[in-house]
DNA sequence: ACCGCGCTGTGCGATAATCGCGCAAATTTG
DNA sequence: CAAATTTGCGCGATTATCGCACAGCGCGGT
């Protein structure tokens, strides 16, 4: 009620603001909405969001039926401007499918962006590494899903669900969250503690400032964070940050595994060689970023 | 001048308009824009294109450092949301990559939009099927891009430079473009034909409407599209359809290779084997479409 | 060091674009 | 079949947006 109006000044178009939000009343548990819906989660009159809804579907960012509306692949434009103007996710490609091939694991880059991490670039292959650590039992027709390797395969491809490009993920549930946090000034950490709780994810989350505080402190020590669990069960990762030639932490690099069942959790010597591995690829970036 | 004016009507908000308009300016080719070259190119006077930059600044999806604007990661969220939300994208991922990990291809899902195509869905994994036919040189800690398995990986990575999720390419030049037009009826291709120009690419675009014609109808008689260096030099795409349950095409599936140089160029018994996945993975799709 | 060019920030009155109420018709729900 | 929602749309009021015009600033050339 009160957060936007305050805002308002001489040159900001409250027009187009309403319209962004109207655009972003669309996610996955909203898929299609109709001007009523609409109107209530954009917070306007149902006479104005069926405007901006009509303005959006004349635009072709949204398609309807008439009474519902819904996000047409459009919007997905941006994203392409987006990947195909910034520096970060393009040079940051490259390293991270070279270091995919060598180490079959699944690699995320994601920089922050209003108290969240966003993915802003993912490994494109997976597995030649595992291929030579599996027994190899592919054959280029096909039927094959029942070697370790596919197993493999299932679960990167299964933990991938929701870490599509674009996808926003909390700070405090995730080792590239923690890890970014961990070089910001006290200040921020403290503005974004006060803006932001600490939603329990699964049983492993920290949920208390201190927790995460000291989570925090530990990563500055050390350079790298180990997430177990904290964002969603089965699935753990580990971090580093990617800093700019002049030391700036622009950007968090990770890993993304299974755990438990069948991975090991904290296995020390497993989670020494992926480091190296990160820490390395985040040495080879820092001379480009 | 007289494009947009013409829509104006009472349920039209033209500040939205000009919002995007200006949120669209930012390409590849405009990576950073000053109020001035921002207000050429929304065609906007430069008060009101610093109004709109500094609303966008404000919401977050533009940052600046006074002078200078660009997109923030924030706007990869709408994508986020259309992937997270739409149907296709999320049905159509897990065949992608069994297929992927199957056959060592890259295989993309597109949709028509807007008189172009838009890259919705690529497979994440490749060269599990390129590693068996190829010696394995990999050594996990780094320098060995001498095999050819690393030749291929190049060159698979090479090609899908441009071919992010997003990414819009033109329809009379691609594989995808053209087997989805196979399917419009006639008065839609002579509409589509008035509107875009058939620009030409590469010495083997097609760039006449009979030449167009001709190829659409092949490709409606045999349900695929080859399409040899039309759209870029050194790639080729093998495209089929994808079809509802009802037999409507709402997409087209694809697999981009390496041309000329190195590839064997349209050698059937290859084009034979691919396609043969194709069109099984587009069949097993067409009941969950 | 000077000058000129181009960009930027800003104020203001004029204008028309947007607002939201309210009603009748259409649709869904039970 | 009736009640409850939802939708399309017209209208007068208002205020958000427009674009001109002026002054200050930074940068590069000579």
């Amino acid at each position: 009620m009160s957060s936007t109006a305050a805002l308002a000044s001489r040159d900001y178009i409250a027009g187009l603001a309403k319209g962004l939000q109207l655009l972003q009343a669309f996610d996955h548990a909203h898929q299609r909405l109709n001007a009523t819906q609409a109107a209530q989660r954009a917070e306007l009159t149902r006479a104005a969001a069926r405007r901006y809804l009509l303005t959006l579907h004349a635009l072709g960012y949204l398609e309807t039926d008439g009474r519902q509306f819904w996000l047409t692949p459009k919007v997905m434009q941006f994203s392409g401007n987006y990947l195909a103007s910034a520096q970060l996710p393009r040079v940051v490609q490259p390293h991270l499918d070279q270091l995919a091939t060598h180490t079959g694991g699944a690699f995320s880059v994601v920089v922050p962006d209003g108290g969240e991490v966003v993915i802003v670039a993912r490994s494109r292959t997976a597995l030649v590494g595992a291929v030579q650590a599996l027994p190899v039992a592919v054959s280029p027709s096909g039927v094959d899903l029942h070697t370790r390797q596919a197993q493999h395969i299932r679960q990167i491809m299964t933990m991938a669900q929701g870490l599509h490009l674009g996808a926003r993920l909390p700070m405090h549930a995730t080792s590239t969250g923690q890890i970014l946090m961990a070089y910001w000034p006290e200040a921020a950490v403290d503005s974004w503690l006060r803006a932001h709780p600490l939603t329990r994810l699964t049983p492993q989350t920290i949920t208390t400032p201190a927790g995460l505080l000291e989570r925090l402190n530990q990563a500055r020590a050390q350079h790298w964070v180990h997430a177990v669990d904290e964002h969603e069960w089965g699935v753990q990762a580990i971090a580093v940050p990617l800093q700019r030639a002049d030391g700036q932490v622009v950007a968090a690099l990770n890993v993304v595994l299974a755990s438990g069942a069948n991975g090991a959790s904290p296995e020390p010597a497993i989670t020494t060689r992926w480091l190296s591995w990160l820490h390395e690829a985040a040495a080879q970036m820092r001379t480009v970023l």
